[in-house]
DNA sequence: CTGAAAGCGCTTACAG
DNA sequence: CTGAAAGCGCTTACAG
């Protein structure tokens, strides 16, 4: 390799001892902040660490201590927004407390289907991992039980791990009361997806919540305007373009979420209709896009659920403390619902 | 940790050995598929290692061999689209031959900082790093060097190290060359960049195409037509919506990405302004929403550029062997530019 | 083709 | 407060 010229033999432990005038362990424990090194010691391994440029080797140091500093973060996508930006916050969390991210995108050929979490992945790799809206198959999960990772799931719940996401049926609840708060009767919901892909049902509570919302009003349901689709702008675009050409369309429509409902928006200027005149059109996320291009929609903080499940974990890992009022708190489960709220814009309006 | 109860311990090479009737140097022979193992030795040993589950520690595989099996996946931001593809496409083909993605989020507090690549992210923790759009300083690059990692960059160049990209230039010629060929000469630029930010200094390459194609065809240049913004939609639409309020206003925007073009799209909606009747509006990328939102751009193979600049590495690391191609070929640098193409659709057309 | 042994560079009881 | 030594679980010459 090219690079191999200026490369240069890194110093290990056993040099700052030497250069330091002590052994090996002293010099671990300084470096680490042990307590039982005088303080004058201390000081003069950190000097000498300091001029040698020297990092402990982490391969070395895992292999001793039984711990890798690095947590893995794992999607079934991760080309997508959400999924992007919750990768972006966990790394960032864990890498302010010395740990890093070993990223696992189990995306396969087909939406339906995604790759196995293997031991290969996990095995002496990680010390924790955090799922992202990804439910676990029973033979994924005694695999990480037998590992003994600790694990967090954002988004879909994992059996009875901390879980961190938001309130789904809510947030649906929200966006439909909205349109039929504006006075909309006819609307209907893009985002069905079916029961057979199991690692994506979060969809599942949303439908229910509409369905409900739906049914509390007095309103009917069409079984004709539940719209299955694939969670890409493209497909709701494509999935609903028949419905927006009918005579017999709705006034609006509530999409499960903002690449959705972006697609829905389009394919109605496409057919002619105009947003919120002819037709009103709520998601879910505020996506970066939502606001430029004036969606209404149910805002949740993604950023902030990265955030949290990271600190969960290092908590659980011990590396930091626990929070205060969790002192003396019954051992329930962690479960935390990140709050959301409606952000309205420009694509709601009463109906036509 | 809760999960330490149905824990067990994992095998170790030491168990295969003995359970094999051999040495563990034998089995570490065997399982790596090494010569000098006789088939029957090897049929054994593959069968009870397969028995025993057992998966050897990269932990001490790294620390004995110095090689990790990982590679730094540095970006300035992870968010964005462009970023998401490249490290979805780079995970899976690095996976392919066995190897991970360890991730460094770059994104400081500001668009305009960075924070620095240092030696404890990478010293004994990747074999190489891939690059996205990373501008390196020279301490930066002088510490991959000592390190003795090979590196290889996607878009912006670094060093004389590997490069994928595309061709900036070209890029902006096409779609400069697309709007005043329908007609139009009176062509604003969105996404020009303060040149003291270092780490984005792509767009510079797609201003002066900008330029020259404008200059060559006899075009005027408005200095308050090229229009500086963040690269995001939001700052494109915020950017431009004095210039597109203006009665002296273009009659084309040529932005420098699709996301910014689609900021000017929805500026240009908001001022009432028809697209493309009133207004052309190109970008570059072909981002996920250009297609539902009808957007004409020049096309970029993003998951390819991950995946050419995973190969390199992986043929560095000697993983993979070399291409037929190179064999003889000149020691020249690598230099992959992956083509583009120009795509029409509705929001270009000749001035009103 | 196979084994014994050194070595990778740390951490962690155990003594003192 | 500090050091000597074992141990983490592999790979890699070196012999045979």
């Amino acid at each position: 390799m090219s690079a191999g010229d200026r490369r240069r033999r890194m110093s290990t432990i056993t040099d700052v001892a030497r250069e330091a005038g002590v052994s090996v362990a002293t010099v671990s424990r300084a470096l680490r902040g042990l307590d039982r090194v005088s303080p004058r010691t201390r000081e003069r391994v950190l000097r000498v660490a300091e001029e040698l440029d020297y990092v402990a080797s982490p391969t070395a140091t895992s292999l001793a201590s039984g711990r890798t500093q690095v947590v893995g973060v794992v999607a079934p996508f991760l080309t997508r927004w959400f999924f992007a930006t919750l990768v972006s916050a966990i790394e960032k969390t864990l890498r302010q407390h010395g740990h890093h991210v070993l990223l696992f995108d189990l995306e396969d050929d087909t939406y339906d289907k995604r790759l196995p979490l293997s031991q290969n992945m996990l095995w002496k790799r990680v010390d924790g991992v955090i799922t992202l809206n990804l439910p676990m198959t029973d033979a994924e999960l005694e695999l990480v039980d037998r590992l003994g990772l600790p694990l967090v799931a954002i988004g879909t719940p994992v059996a009875d791990r901390p879980n961190v996401r938001i309130d789904d049926a809510e947030v649906m609840r929200i966006a439909t009361e909205h349109l039929i708060s504006l006075g909309h009767e006819r609307i209907a919901y893009v985002g069905a997806v079916p029961t057979n892909v199991a690692h994506i049902q979060t969809p599942q509570a949303r439908l229910d919540a509409f369905r409900e919302t739906m049914r509390n009003h007095g309103l009917e349901e069409h079984k004709q305007w539940i719209l299955s689709s694939a969670w890409t702008a493209d497909s709701a675009a494509e999935d609903t373009r028949e419905l927006l050409a009918s005579p017999e369309r709705p006034t609006a429509v509530a999409a499960a979420s903002d690449e959705m409902a972006i697609g829905v928006m389009a394919a109605a200027r496409d057919q002619g209709l105009r947003v919120p005149e002819d037709l009103s059109v709520i998601g879910i996320d505020d996506h970066v896009h939502a606001n430029v291009l004036g969606l209404t929609t149910v805002r949740q903080d993604v950023a902030a659920q990265g955030r949290i499940a990271a600190e969960i974990l290092l908590r659980q890992l011990g590396v930091v403390g626990p929070e205060p009022a969790e002192q003396g708190t019954s051992r329930a489960r962690t479960e935390v619902i990140v709050p959301t709220d409606l952000v309205t814009r420009r694509s709601t309006a009463a109906p036509g």
